[in-house]
DNA sequence: TGAATCATGTAATAGGTTACATGATTCT
DNA sequence: AGAATCATGTAACCTATTACATGATTCA
């Protein structure tokens, strides 16, 4: 069990909240943003097994609402997961957004303030390092290419910014509620 | 041949514009933000192969850099590329931004100044519905969820109206060069 | 000539989607 | 009792990733 995809991550965060059964993981994911990280039976009750199976769950009993087991995250499933959380952005490339975004709705039940903080320090200079990267490239094809393809470019390099934007305004936040 | 993926539809509307290599086609995939829709020769070769077999790309000779025989898309092969970039955005749920910026791409070299403006008014009404929708959902939780949940929803905000930002933008670019 | 890289692939593996199957329970 | 939906899955299929294989060609 080396190594968890992002949905193995989504459902361990998720259960690390609070206990669920299969069935209201799915409802969860079928009816809130974090749907992004797919989806399906078929994709979800497999990876809970397979959770299961590794150690990282266990079954604790029956659920407030008499029927399903609900699952739980083990010891060892919450050390993965803050292992994960710890985990530097990959640095060169795009930075996967969403993805980054979804790591950071569970810093909040696993990481002190202090390493909340250092997440956005380090996932905006992953961005602002996206940002020279674009904005190089886009300078390099002005001359040869088409205006589609500028402002394709353009639109990733806005997407960036307004992400290098909320990690200014999520340091905030967080500084406040200090 | 019912279905095409999105890296199926980067293939054909990439060598619409010219036609390549196989390996041509890998380097593009590999240097250039078109990466994004991967990547490795073990997707993209087999890809090819496929949509060879579909009657989309043909052989077309050899290339001028003498090795390896090119490959460009045959009229249905347009007709199909055609057909996509036709296609409006799917709404409700969350607009795929990248993928709709791939397709914009290519809508340069398939469709009229007039059909491009209305993929750009087309995607901008998806996207306003889609920060209707995220805003309505944040004000939802706004009073039973933490801090991180809400800013996590913000940050889907700020992307969404970077994007929208985006369609003016382009709005303007393709009406001056009218 | 040997090293690099050009150029095209295949095989093993893993993961997801769609669609279907199934038993239990609540609602009317 | 019958309909809905709760709750948990399985099976077929498809696609992508990683890693490896292979022959041809250019370059030092």
């Amino acid at each position: 069990m080396k190594t968890l995809t992002p949905l193995n991550y989504a459902l361990l965060g998720l259960l690390n909240r609070a206990p669920l059964t299969g069935y209201e993981v799915m409802q969860v994911f079928q009816t809130t943003p974090l749907g992004g990280y797919s989806s399906s039976p078929g994709a979800i009750y497999p990876a809970l097994k397979k959770l299961r199976h590794a150690g990282l769950l266990t079954v604790s009993g029956n659920g407030a609402s008499g029927r399903g087991d609900t699952l739980a995250v083990t010891a060892e499933g919450k050390a993965m997961l803050k292992a994960w959380l710890l985990e530097a952005p990959v640095e060169g490339a795009g930075v996967d957004l969403p993805g980054q975004m979804l790591k950071f709705t569970f810093t909040g039940d696993m990481l002190t303030k202090r390493q909340q903080l250092s997440f956005i320090d380090r996932l905006e200079k992953a961005i602002d390092s996206a940002i020279s990267s674009l904005a190089a490239s886009r300078d390099r094809i002005r001359s040869n290419l088409g205006t589609h393809d500028i402002l394709a470019v353009e639109a990733g390099l806005l997407q960036y910014r307004a992400a290098a934007d909320w990690c200014a305004l999520a340091r905030r936040e967080l500084s406040k509620g200090k």
